[in-house]
RNA sequence: GUCGGAGUGGCGGAAUAGGCAGACGCGCCAGCUUGAGGGGCUGGUGCCCUUAGGGGCGUGCGGGUUCAAGUCCCGCCUCCGACACCA
């Protein structure tokens, strides 16, 4: 496409400049009004694909757009360069992470810079910055201190491929990596983790206040998942001083106990087993344990089909509420991972017990009254009590309430609230990641490495490979060293930390990133937390938006934060994915559509506008070979509007007159409609109307009839104004060539519609007759009810049509509609 | 299965408070620009019937409320996403 101006040089010509300039470099001592934009920490992968330009595209928008609002924008970048595909890269090539990661941070840079996106790089931050690792273990030494990251050991999952424990939140629900793919294993090993279970409750009840797509806050509230019930003792009856503690969500349901059930894993099984029984018992759990979590759920993708496997254990406890004696089972249905690992069963009001009953021969007492026409198995809604004793007759609520306190009186019980939510699992046998700063010594333990001796740093020379141990564990120079409290033979932590630690607090540092003796300063911060606008993907819903909202909580409650908000992000916007022949674009799908073609063609300007134009910001984008074609239709509008600026085809008239006058209200209109957009993320429409006035100005200044000078220059003005958070390099030119000496088009302030203008005058009133378009009418803005009908009743079309009929009744709603029921 | 979100022309999508369905763009058609056009400009373009004027139908499906429903209510269907034995 041949394009009326040289977009390469002018596009070069203004990154150039915004870079050189400092333009959108900000100091944290401005007196402007604040605005923190905020792009999530991307993992350097190399040069953009279009899932980053989108990305990017939004919150460049949001940085220029903010600034012409006349608000100092904080706008930082930076890279969570830590992680796997760097070092498995090094691994295959003989070579070193660091190699990889400094390429394609540099590529990524490079491809941000000619997107035309704008940031501070003073502020830039990176994970494996021996800068920030520095304050990413002081934080780690803080969080020890405080009792918020703990050593254990604790079944983890171990992914062979990665040859690495995984978080909770890392495991695809059928049992595979995350990232490899790979069926993940159970491993009994010696791990640290962070507390966040203690921040349960303050996480889920935070999510209410935050400007979060729903959503994502709903996904929060069910990852945390908090329920209340009852924990409280099963006697056994072999010895009723002991009990198997229980917990149950429907203490109601009590006398319809008729099992009970321990996980494979629970600690008092073995000892439940009688002899008989011993054999059964020792198969179910040998399955239970190795088998994957694939495996375990497998054969249904529905709840209620999965197999039911269990043993009885040969033992039985007292029920409290009937003081019959119920048999105790092990079944893999049951995790020992939840509330205390066993079970009361209630198989009428629980579906799960009801299948289990049912290949288990058990019996099933209703305590709950089902509705008449239920048809099915278990009842797990509301009804009157029944075979219950001293419940018969309550609802459940009530029941509830009476259980509870039956239970607290005469079974150990406690009221008690759980919650899926784990304890998050940070350390990592991994070399490309932050070291975990402590020290192990024979006799003092567990010691943090001094302040004055971090950041811990990974030596250059270590060797990885996939043996299943810590690369740093091989190294014996790095692992040999001295406690720090008695100079005794001590050896280092080899693990390093999951890098979704890098992530949860990068935004602060980015805030104030210049303090050289701190994490940051919490003065200087709060200037600018917390964030107002934070633009991500969604696939970051529940992993990298929790642990950064528990790291925030967590740092101002061990003094590193103080005054700082507990939330980190304010509003939050998901764009949505790029997608190609259905699947989401992704450098390790190797699906991508590199942006350098467009850049060619139509250039970062077109190639942004597509993007803003494309939908809705929130939906996904299908690739498709129309796609091009769109992109294209980009370019040549802002074609258009650069020959329309040149003024060649424009004719001028000199007294201004109606046609004048209707454009500078499509004009002001415009303003309105686009700034209304732009606050409510429709940039899709704020396009749309601007393309709208393009077609009304350039098809008036170029009429014959011609166009008043004054209100021509008023309409490019004004749209280059609001085109250029959304195509800035050529507007920019265009400004510089109309306002040679002046300050750039950036530096301008948003336009304000004139009230006076944006209202009409007159308006074009529809007249229905039964609901349908009969005659249109151009009438007064002011026009009233009875005037409307009268008018209505009187335009020569419906006149017309109401001959011999006789008018029931007319709906006036004036300016816009009349209509006439007959 | 549960919880979210969505379903509108050939396509991406618009309709912000119940009031003209289909803005804007892509594609397509016609015309002009006439050396041709992968450029530019002008006009047309939901579907069906009709020679015309005009008429009928139309926002996944079926009901309902209303003068008026893409929008509100009830019941379904389909697709996408998350969770998925969490007691």
């Amino acid at each position: 496409m041949a394009r009326p101006f040289d977009v390469a040089a002018i596009e070069e010509k203004w990154q150039a400049r915004w870079l050189d300039d400092g333009t959108y470099e900000v100091d944290n001592d401005d007196p402007r009004e604040r605005f923190y934009a905020l792009c999530m920490y991307p993992y350097p992968s190399g040069a953009a694909h279009q899932g980053h330009i989108r990305n990017y595209t939004f919150g460049d928008l949001i940085v220029r757009y903010q600034t012409m609002k006349g608000k100092a924008v904080l706008s930082p970048f930076g890279f969570d360069s830590f992680g796997l595909p760097a070092e498995n890269a090094a691994i295959k090539a003989g070579s070193h992470p660091r190699l990889f990661t400094d390429a394609r941070m540099k590529e990524l840079k490079s491809s941000v810079r000619r997107l035309g996106a704008v940031y501070d790089w003073r502020r830039e931050v990176f994970s494996h910055d021996p800068g920030y690792m520095k304050w990413a273990q002081t934080i780690f030494l803080a969080f020890w201190k405080a009792g918020l990251a703990y050593r254990a050991e604790a079944p983890v999952n171990w992914c062979p491929g990665c040859a690495t424990v995984l978080a909770n939140e890392q495991v695809n629900p059928d049992g595979t990596c995350d990232r490899s793919g790979d069926l993940v294993e159970r491993k009994n090993l010696e791990q640290w983790f962070f507390k966040i279970t203690d921040y349960a409750e303050e996480l889920l009840s935070d999510v209410d206040a935050l400007e979060w797509p729903e959503r994502v806050k709903t996904m929060q509230r069910n990852w945390i998942g908090r329920s209340e019930g009852v924990e409280f003792a099963l006697a056994l009856a072999s010895d009723p001083s002991r009990g198997l503690r229980v917990f149950t969500t429907r203490p109601d349901t009590g006398f319809g106990v008729t099992y009970a059930v321990v996980a494979p894993e629970h600690p008092l099984l073995d000892e439940l087993t009688s002899d008989a029984q011993r054999d059964a018992v020792q198969a179910l759990v040998e399955r239970a344990t190795s088998a994957s979590e694939l495996e375990r759920t497998s054969s249904s993708d529905a709840g209620e089909g999965l197999e039911k496997r269990g043993a009885f254990t040969g033992s039985y406890v007292i029920n409290p509420f009937t003081n019959e004696p119920v048999p105790v089972y092990v079944a893999d249905y049951v995790l020992g991972t939840y509330g205390t690992g066993a079970i009361m069963a209630v198989p009428a009001e629980d579906e799960r017990d009801f299948a289990f009953a049912r290949v288990h021969g058990l019996p099933v007492v209703r305590t709950v009254e089902p509705p008449a026409d239920f048809e099915g198995g278990a009842f797990s809604g509301d009804g009157p009590h029944i075979n219950s004793g001293f419940l018969d007759g309550l609802d459940t609520t009530s029941a509830k309430i009476k259980a509870t306190e039956f239970l607290v009186a005469n079974a150990q019980g406690e009221a008690k609230v759980n919650f899926r939510l784990r304890d998050w699992l940070v350390s990592r046998q991994r070399f490309w990641g932050c070291p975990i700063p402590v020290v192990y010594c024979d006799v003092h333990g567990i010691v943090a490495v001094p302040e004055d001796q971090l950041p811990v740093v990974a030596p250059d020379d270590v060797t990885m490979d996939k043996s299943g141990q810590s690369p740093l564990a091989t190294h014996e120079g790095f692992r040999t060293t001295t406690c720090p409290v008695c100079g005794g033979p001590a050896r280092r932590e080899t693990d390093t930390m999951d890098t979704f630690t890098d992530s949860s607090w990068y935004f602060l540092r980015y805030a104030d990133p210049f303090t050289p003796d701190k994490a940051f300063d919490p003065v200087e911060v709060a200037k600018w937390m917390p964030v107002d606008q934070y633009i991500g993907g969604i696939e970051h819903a529940i992993l990298h938006l929790l642990y950064a909202r528990f790291y925030m909580k967590a740092l101002v409650d061990v003094g590193l934060a103080p005054g700082l908000p507990r939330e980190p992000f304010r509003r939050l916007f998901t764009q949505g994915m790029i997608r190609l022949d259905g699947a989401k674009m992704s450098k390790s799908k190797g699906n991508l559509i590199a942006p350098e073609k467009y850049y060619e063609t139509v250039g970062a300007d077109g190639l942004r506008l597509f993007h803003l134009f494309v939908g809705p910001p929130a939906d996904d984008v299908d690739w498709t070979s129309q796609t091009e074609e769109l992109i294209e239709g980009c370019g040549r509008f802002l074609d258009r509007f650069y020959r329309l600026c040149d003024e060649h085809e424009v004719n001028f008239h000199d007294p201004f007159d109606e046609s004048d006058l209707a454009v500078r209200h499509a004009v002001h209109r415009t303003v309105q409609r686009v700034s209304d957009d732009f606050e409510r993320w429709s940039y899709n429409t704020a396009v749309a109307a601007i393309m709208e006035l393009l077609n009304t100005v350039s098809k008036w200044a170029r009429s014959e009839h011609g166009a008043d000078k004054k209100t021509f220059d008023e309409a490019i003005e004004t749209m280059l104004k609001m085109l250029a958070p959304m195509s800035p390099h050529i507007v920019a030119e265009i400004w510089e060539r109309r306002f040679p000496g002046q300050s750039s088009v950036h530096e301008q302030s948003w336009p304000v519609a004139d009230p006076a203008l944006v209202r009409e005058e007159t308006v074009t009133m529809v007249v229905q007759l039964n609901g349908k378009v009969r005659a249109r009418l151009e009438v007064a803005t002011t026009l009233s009810e009875s005037d409307a009908a009268e008018l209505a009743l009187g335009a020569p079309e419906i006149a017309h049509d109401l001959v011999g009929a006789t008018v029931k009744r007319v709906v006036a709603r004036p300016p816009r509609l009349v209509n006439i029921i007959v």
